[in-house]
DNA sequence: AATTCGGGGAC
DNA sequence: GTCCCAGAATT
């Protein structure tokens, strides 16, 4: 029977989303109003200053940047001083910044802008995308601060306010979705015009300080107050209550599954509990006593006959039988747990009884439960089992 | 297309 | 603890 292939991915984007004509415009106004002015690295067009910026905010916050970028241009105030730097130097005043090819590309770049460019930086995107450490983004928004050229930044923070905006569902960082928030990111410049360089300047900085401080991922200023967002009248995730849901998360890769053989080993109405290690999962917790694992296919009979022996230990087992299965579910791995029951012949055991139980084991009644720490599936097991009448 | 680099803040 | 942050380079 024929198959149809079904896209595994999300829903198509949607090719009819609508920019609003003043877009940009808004975000500009905007800007001027209610964004940010007195970070380090505004209010100059240096670009010297606003090249190094860009690079440390890479995947960095702005509060994690600041000290760093002060002490940086403090040490090597210019391109030509930070060419002819010591790389120790260069890594010494990144140290702690996190990313170091991110230090190393700086300092390649700078010699290259001083080599090949005179010491003086380009202004042109696609000039500057050939820098090291300098990608398509970066590029746009040095150009943009530096000589008000009208291309288009698309960072996290653009993501974050266009799939908002335009109600984009797709994971921002799978390619097809990207491509189509580069395409927007064009339409939605603010038209070309006599005051471009200043638009471009404040439009960019406008989206940055949007995402950052209204189009915030946790709670986004608009579920408060419409009137802290300028594009809040044309958003689709404020109007259709999506902001929890865009922009979609990175998918998580399927996580394993592992499995364990675990003894409910019965005494009247008492079961075995073992204390686990300090360290790993549960740890610190009383939870049942865990067979060697399987690597062969699971074969309940062979289980059975092994819990039996392993019984033995511990007195006359008179029956083992597969009691339980459940899955749990760890944030990086699914634990299948199979449960064998295993009960002891009372009468065959009443000697061992009083016997002393080594540190770390005890028998406890199921009445009990409550007074030790036991991970939750075990807790569920023996519940089960209790319900059934069977404890 | 997926992985790597990373310390730190928000939650 | 997870997830993300003014992404780019590498595989």
């Amino acid at each position: 029977m024929p198959r149809k292939s079904v896209p595994r991915t999300a829903p198509a984007i949607a090719d009819d989303i609508h920019v609003p004509h003043d877009f940009g415009a808004r975000v500009v106004t905007w800007q001027r109003q209610h964004g940010r002015h007195d970070l380090p690295w505004q209010n100059t067009r240096d670009a010297y200053r606003i090249w190094l910026s860009e690079i440390m905010l890479q995947q960095t916050q702005v509060s994690a940047v600041i000290d760093y970028f002060q002490r940086f241009v403090t040490a090597l105030p210019t391109v030509q001083h930070l060419a002819a730097a010591p790389a120790d130097q260069v890594m010494a005043l990144w140290a702690g910044l996190g990313y170091y090819s991110r230090a190393r590309n700086l300092h390649r770049c700078a010699m290259q802008v001083v080599s090949e460019h005179g010491g003086r930086f380009p202004t042109d995107p696609a000039v500057l995308v050939t820098l090291p450490g300098i990608g398509r983004s970066t590029a746009a928004a040095i150009a943009a601060f530096s000589a008000g050229v009208r291309s288009p930044i698309l960072d996290g923070n653009v993501k974050r306010v266009f799939a908002r905006c335009f109600g984009i569902h797709g994971h921002p960082g799978e390619r097809a979705v990207e491509t189509r928030m580069w395409q927007l990111a064009e339409q939605a410049l603010p038209a070309p015009g006599p005051r471009q360089a200043d638009d471009m300047v404040a439009y960019t900085q406008g989206l940055m300080d949007l995402g950052a401080t209204v189009c915030s991922r946790g709670k986004p200023a608009c579920l408060a107050d419409a009137a802290a967002c300028p594009l809040s009248a044309d958003c689709v995730a404020r109007r259709d209550g999506l902001t929890g849901v865009l922009p979609a998360p990175k998918p998580r890769a399927a996580i394993p599954e592992r499995s364990t053989v675990m003894l409910l080993l019965r005494r009247e109405r008492e079961v075995l509990l073992r204390l686990r290690p300090d360290s790993g999962i549960w740890g610190g917790l009383w939870s049942l006593p865990e067979m060697p694992v399987d690597t062969v296919p699971f074969d309940a009979e062979d289980a059975e006959a092994r819990a039996l022996d392993y019984a033995r230990a511990f007195g006359t087992p008179a029956r083992a039988v597969l009691a339980g299965e459940l899955t749990h579910v760890f944030t990086h791995f699914r634990l299948l747990i199979r449960a064998i029951r295993v009960d002891l012949d009372a009468e065959a055991n009443e000697l061992r009884q009083d016997g002393a139980t080594p540190a770390g084991q005890r028998w406890l009644s199921l009445d009990d439960l409550d007074a030790l720490g036991t991970p939750a599936p075990v807790r569920r097991l023996l519940e089960d089992q209790a319900r059934v009448g069977l404890f």
